[in-house]
DNA sequence: AGCCAGGCTACCG
DNA sequence: CGGTAGCATGGC
């Protein structure tokens, strides 16, 4: 039962193949393996579509504010006005600036983990999505579609935290940087594909597992 | 025409 | 601590 989460992976590997988001090319960050570019990605996506924050990062580039530097001498509304398309716009216009302040300040060290995450806007996901497709430090980024997914096939428990889920992973993964990347990859693709709101477990690959709730890890 | 999208903060009990 | 309203656009 300990070998779930690798089999899982095993299984998603030999159904969809390689996602290909890393070390080149994809559709995960696209086009941006620029770590400040994928940074700026990591902001705009938040609760949005890859397809609208993809928009205003090129919205950014266009307006020649896609630096450090020229977000920090942009106005807030000259800034939220350029990300619109990404929603939630003053909030992220905000959110760059003070991401902007850190790297500005960080003077090109690689961020922590904890730095990151004390920057107001900058959550576990997006600390650990900065972290593992900027700068290519192996964590594993747990998503809403991870929660989904592995709730609904009994190998979690809903109550369980981001840092609970997070360590269950990565206990039972060798610590590699492809790894993480292609298993966070696979999980997104099954649930666009398969596990949607609306699941089609009739074509769910992962139903030979047999799993029910009372396989679940972490159920005490 | 709704409903949804890789979240996070603030505030509630 | 767990639960949730608010933030907002674009695509299907």
């Amino acid at each position: 039962m300990d070998s779930l989460i690798p089999r899982i992976y095993a299984l998603l590997l030999d159904t969809y193949g390689p996602q290909g988001w890393w070390p080149v090319g994809g559709s995960y960050f696209p086009k941006h393996h620029d770590p400040f570019e994928v940074t700026v990605g990591a902001i705009l996506t938040q609760n949005t579509s890859w397809k609208n924050a993809s928009m205003a990062v090129e919205e950014l580039r266009n307006r020649e504010m896609l630096s450090v530097n020229a977000i920090l001498n942009t106005g807030m509304e000259k800034l939220a006005a350029a990300v619109r398309c990404s929603g939630y716009y003053n909030q992220k216009a905000d959110r760059l600036k003070r991401v902007c302040q850190f790297l500005h300040d960080a003077a090109g060290k690689i961020p922590t983990r904890e730095e990151l995450l004390a920057i107001k806007g900058i959550g576990p996901e997006t600390a650990d999505s900065i972290l593992l497709y900027a700068y290519h430090i192996p964590i594993f980024v747990i998503d809403a579609y991870t929660r989904r997914v592995f709730s609904r096939i009994a190998v979690i428990c809903g109550h369980m935290s981001y840092d609970e889920l997070q360590g269950l992973f990565m206990q039972h993964l060798p610590v590699d940087v492809k790894l993480f990347n292609e298993y966070h990859a696979l999980i997104v693709r099954h649930a666009k594909d398969v596990c949607g709101k609306k699941p089609q477990c009739g074509l769910c690959m992962l139903a030979q597992l047999g799993l029910c709730a009372h396989g679940r890890i972490g159920s005490g």
